[in-house]
DNA sequence: CTGCATGCAAAATGTTTGCACTCTA
DNA sequence: TAGAGTGCAAACATTTTGCATGCAG
């Protein structure tokens, strides 16, 4: 069942970094996969509902996914060129901000962390 | 001269927490001010390039601005309810940043932090 | 008078939804 | 056959742009 879900969950499970759904949409359909954009829209958001994926927007508005390899609260490294992201842990991170909510008398709280840079590899081709 | 645009900066800088340009546009409106959506965007593209206001993000895809107090580099920690934000330093996050981009070999490093709560005052009301 | 500011309407973009059709279990 | 999956087209929301008008210096 779900072949075209499944194809998108595959693809983004193949790619390392984050990608837009116009982006997927076109990718797959490169490859000569018969689907339509609703579906890709409908399988991310079925991935994003199981927590299978995570999601973040961009500056310019624009969602952005990405499978991960753990379930647990995470944050990412990604580069800002070919998109490739690496997973990373920070729990200096959670504790100094609930500490500093709690200073403030904010409770409930959430936090939203990525980091941007340029990886070795695109470095390397910008000096060409 | 640019009356309308003095009226964006204004109105920004009355409030405390993140508003979009729909909902700046919408009290303005309901303030009696003359003045069209598209100047609004255009006001607060210009605030946003002088480096006047700071700009994120929702997870809806709706950009929202703020006048910030310091034009240095700084974080927010925002009441998800009523949207007020608190400025906040955070210099250990950034030395933790940089050593860990470096660690995975990226470059050329900037980052997104922002932190969601609910305040004290939101959380009172909640209560009811 | 000259040029930027303004605003309306239309365009552009990304995403969602209505609805009919098609598979699959 | 029943129900989920699919896709096209249209709806939507936000933001941007084209173009004509208006106001300030």
């Amino acid at each position: 069942m779900s072949t075209r879900r499944e194809t998108v969950r595959q693809a983004l499970h193949r790619s390392s970094g984050f990608r837009s759904a116009q982006d997927l949409y076109a990718s797959l359909r490169a490859d000569g996969a018969k689907i339509g954009l609703t579906t890709v829209y409908r399988a991310l958001q079925a991935l994003t509902d199981a927590g299978e994926v995570d999601v973040l927007m961009t500056n310019e508005g624009e969602a952005v996914y990405r499978a991960c390899a753990t379930r647990t609260h995470h944050h990412h490294l990604v580069c800002r060129s070919c998109g490739k992201a690496v997973e990373i842990e920070g729990p200096a991170v959670e504790d100094w901000a609930d500490e500093l909510a709690a200073r403030h008398g904010f409770v409930d709280l959430t936090h939203t962390l990525e980091l941007f840079g340029t990886c070795s590899d695109c470095a390397a081709k910008a000096r060409d």
